[in-house]
DNA sequence: GTCTATATGTCGATAGAC
DNA sequence: GTCTATCGACATATAGAC
């Protein structure tokens, strides 16, 4: 029957805006009072429902979490991407990694719902648990999982340019890594433990990336500062 | 009076003693169910007290966080301490870095403690609303801070020996910082994202360490793997 | 002084009425 | 499809028993 099928995509349609509706209020709470501020019943208020509808797009708390860090790491690669355009490589690497630290401390709930997707419980920090992907053969609804290591090769890439120019002298996998941590550990310290990370992390990830690859600038040239840097 | 005093210093003991049983019972249930399964109740059942005593002793939930915290730090510390003793500046560094990350995955729980105390809510990081310690004039329990930085100076005098004789080309407090943002950017990834970190933290690491300083083992030498590694 | 009993208000989640 | 009512677990505060 037609109808039978217009409704039911009706209601998809429906169900899609209500989950988006859902997800804006809940990203408006957790920028403005903290992930741990989310409760179901202040964002059913947000969107005048009652708590228990939420359930019906929803399995929980959890699922809302993971579908914000979702979202949050697609703004994250959306705010990389203009300087993954710059043509030399190491101006571009160097441009990448601050635009990546600025990100971070400057949205720090959104980075923080990036990262805390799954713990491991009890110790044992067992697989995370493989969800299926794709229910069918379906080719995966939009932005389904938004391949999870896109970042991670974006400095790869980057990467692997740089050291194939200056002589291959280290694995660049291994390297992009290594970086990827630098990044990840200077926002954390940044953001969690101040009296950790005494110095900003602009210069850190300079120094980094300085005694990795050389300096960018000609010796004796002062240190520029052309890079984005904290752009709460 | 000095029966007075007498009681002063007794009912000192037993409260410093109590303090202990509790962060003792509460470092138990953290280590086996982790951070988030630690509640008032579970902890005063565990130390068969009425959740109301747990107030006497500490403020609230998070005074215990921290002290866990200030606890699990001496304990990476005092995991560190003996590879602080090698000779050589290079092998002491390889050794320590790997031992900070050995350290971190193996005890995800205690290191969790270590690096969650502090976040800032609402977006401003607002300072850490110095409390009022020490009930009376008392000096305040033993280990009272410890002081926070000496983990990273650890870092940093090697850092400074090694840059030093290899001809000081880098600022060595920037770089130690570095260092301990990948070292706790690798810990974090693996525990928290294992889909972002492709790659176990150790070669990680090694390759870090020999980017910026040249590798450890002779040219064409197979990468040595005598350091600590994964210890759980 | 030390601890328990109890009360208040929060939370996530669910069952069932409309 | 949405709401009301409710459950069980939680942090915390207070009053008073021993």
């Amino acid at each position: 029957m037609a109808t039978t099928e217009r409704k039911i995509r009706e209601t998809q349609a429906r169900t899609l805006s209500q989950r988006e509706r859902i997800l804006d209020a809940a990203s408006r709470i957790v920028v403005r009072e903290g992930f741990a501020a989310l409760s179901m019943r202040k964002l059913a208020d947000a969107i005048g429902y009652s708590p228990a509808s939420l359930y019906l797009y929803f399995e929980g708390r959890d699922e809302i979490a993971e579908a914000l860090g979702r979202e949050g790491y697609m703004q994250l690669l959306a705010h990389l991407e203009p300087y993954a355009q710059e043509a030399d490589a190491r101006e571009r690497l160097h441009a990448l990694a601050h635009a990546y630290v600025a990100f971070g401390c400057g949205h720090p709930q959104t980075y923080e719902l990036i990262f805390m997707a799954r713990k491991g419980r009890s110790g044992q920090v067992g697989p995370p648990e493989r969800r299926a992907r794709g229910t069918a053969g379906v080719p995966d609804a939009p932005h389904e999982h938004a391949d999870d290591a896109c970042g991670v090769q974006l400095f790869a890439a980057t990467l692997s340019e740089l050291t194939l120019a200056s002589g291959a002298r280290a694995d660049c996998a291994l390297l992009a890594q290594a970086l990827l941590a630098t990044l990840h550990g200077a926002v954390m310290l940044t953001l969690a433990r101040a009296d950790f990370a005494t110095a900003a992390p602009g210069p850190v990830i300079d120094a980094a990336l300085d005694a990795w690859f050389g300096t960018r600038a000609a010796p004796g040239a002062p240190r520029a500062a052309k890079t984005p840097d904290a752009t709460p």
